[in-house]
DNA sequence: TCGTCTCATGTAATCGATTACATCATCGAG
DNA sequence: CTCGATGATGTAATCGATTACATGAGACGA
């Protein structure tokens, strides 16, 4: 069908690296020698060849670019429930680092993909990403080691409880320790605990730190006194209303995120019982909002734009050793970089206070 | 580097379509054509194939099939900041119905993107993406006009003023006149504003909806009233300053974006404004800390998930109407489907309440 | 003056798929 | 029995770049 070749004038679909070529009248190669900096090229003929990619308009394909060098040119981020603010800043950050390097970003939220663990197989086990980082520590951990052959993965935040792995986490356990201390530090000896979903990795490691500062309190865990959640709002609304209907209640509540503090503390309100005074609510994240809901939320600082920005770097650096490796293999080449743990940090604002005076 | 290959043994690399033709014993275009479900093949082959495929462990290589059919496989959504919770729900609907269509999604931050203009070109102008969607609508229009040839783009939420395009928004004039015909119907005669960025399209249109809700109530604006903000938390604090230090103040306040809203709310509760007993607010767009707000906010709901589910369809739809014709341009085909304007709704809470008994 | 080395550039193979076209066998109609 | 239609499959071109290798022109030392 190309018999007849558009020939020299004006080019109706995208020019490629061919009609800048002709342009100049250089080869192909001298062109892509121009255009990628690599290789010698005389001063005149790279004057040439600039002003004839000038001319066309011409942009390198770069699907043809990352077939040609085994490739894909972009990373993919795998979020559990996107539209939460928590995990969306840290794809903001990740998305930053990687435009640094001209890499794509791509995002799939693994709990609203139908048939979810097939396609995360796809993006694992072929030749679909040059990366990955993996935001969701729930996904079964056989689809990781199943594959043979697979990129680079980072897992951030919630890691899975398999070592060995490349991970950027937070201090969860000394987090949550360090929420439950302040708490006992106030005065409080009946503390709950609102749970984030059963299987997590948080819900555990947050569990333990409110273990351990109850027992450096010399205070009884009660099990009566541990809610069930997911995280959510709702589940913070929840939790409270079970609050309400215990005969004997806490007077403090570590929640193992801000959406459940801010969630648990409105129902409060919204039942006439009043935060910090009756009963004091700490959070964990330190959201934007947290600063600014009311009251102010004393809570556990993540530093999350700083863990997409570890992540981000980190798996970089794994997918340029890999590559440079004959095989797809982790090498140790670029020393033991696999594990990273960003420190956390308590503010304290408006909604922890003593307990009140009573019994 | 490359110079000791692998040569042909077992699959130190993934597998290839040759590699699954060889262990079936037939060619790689049958292989092709029972992958792809295109042309007829024997059951006997497709049997063989398919086991050929089974013990290869075989994926195809997406990059390959782009290549080799002119596309990318992905669409480009452009967010101004990321980390917004507002835009990241619009993202997550967008993802899935991406994931439909087995369509990667790519994001790109406008905001953080350091050379932004020159990446974001990249993105329209060449083939880097089969379609776009752009969230924010402060990117020079000239961007858009520029390039010669340019994937399908449908702009969402924050339309450009310019007509013609295809667009997904929400009613926000309708939205703006309804949250303050609100106030005014609680007796409200003083109204103060909360602006979004000066130059964004948002801000104008609900600008002119509080204008149209004055106008109908026989209220003179007021300049002095109207608080310059940029939708974030901070912004809604700021305005509360500013609002703290008016001589007469009104007795309450629209404010273009619940962020605003909560920041505002906030800082009042610092300087001991009771909201909305002293000053009413109402927010817009209901993100989902608004309900849960202290006060529960009143606002105005944007349906975020269907703002970008439909941005999603229509640009699906584009795409394919743009495939079918010969040249790039937007075709006629698909019948003319470029505006789609989603309903917005007044969510009355505990944040508006008629004006403080006074003079 | 003649190799030899270097530098600039061109030729063509390559990445891994899809797909236009060719080929061959089979079958039914005339 | 022959011819054309049909169906299954193979051959090879193609997408748009990168890059290994070949080539030819000067420079330079012997």
């Amino acid at each position: 069908m190309n018999e007849i070749r558009p020939s020299a004038q004006a080019f109706a679909a995208t020019p490629t690296i061919g009609d800048v070529a002709r342009h100049a009248g250089v080869s192909t190669a001298t062109v892509s020698r121009v255009l990628s900096r690599t290789g010698r090229v005389s001063p005149q003929t790279r004057e040439q060849v600039m002003r004839a990619v000038e001319e066309t308009g011409y942009r390198p394909n770069p699907g043809a670019r990352n077939l040609r060098q085994g490739r894909t040119g972009g990373i993919v981020v795998l979020v559990p429930y996107l539209s939460n603010p928590f995990f969306s800043t840290i794809l903001g950050a990740i998305a930053r680092v990687a435009s640094e390097t001209a890499l794509n970003v791509l995002v799939a939220d693994t709990r609203e993909t139908d048939a979810a663990n097939r396609r995360i197989l796809d993006y694992l086990h072929s030749n679909r990403a040059d990366g990955l980082i993996v935001l969701d520590g729930n996904l079964p951990q056989k689809l990781f080691d199943a594959s043979s052959w697979r990129p680079p993965v980072v897992f951030a935040c919630e890691a899975p409880r398999a070592p060995g792995q490349p991970t950027v986490t937070v201090d969860n356990r000394r987090g949550a320790r360090m929420a439950v201390a302040h708490l006992a530090g106030l005065g409080h000896r009946r503390i709950g605990f609102v749970a984030g979903p059963p299987q997590n990795v948080l819900t555990g490691e947050r569990h333990a730190g409110y273990l351990d500062a109850l027992a450096e309190a010399g205070i009884a865990p009660r099990p009566d006194w541990l809610f069930e959640g997911d995280f959510t709002l709702q589940a913070g609304s929840l939790a409270a209303r079970r609050w309400l209907a215990l005969a004997e209640r806490p007077t403090a509540v570590f929640c193992t995120s801000d959406a459940m503090a801010c969630g648990f503390i409105s129902e409060m309100h919204r039942q006439g019982v009043q935060v910090p005074e009756e009963v004091s609510v700490v959070g964990f994240d330190d959201i934007d909002i947290a600063a600014h809901f009311i009251p102010n939320l004393t809570t556990i600082r993540q530093p999350r734009a700083s863990i997409g920005d570890a992540a981000a770097r980190m798996l970089i650096a794994l997918m340029q050793s890999s590559a440079g490796d004959a095989s797809g293999e982790a090498s140790a080449a670029g020393g033991a970089l696999p594990a990273v743990e960003l420190p956390v940090e308590l503010i304290v604002r408006e909604s922890t206070a003593p307990p009140p005076k009573r019994d």
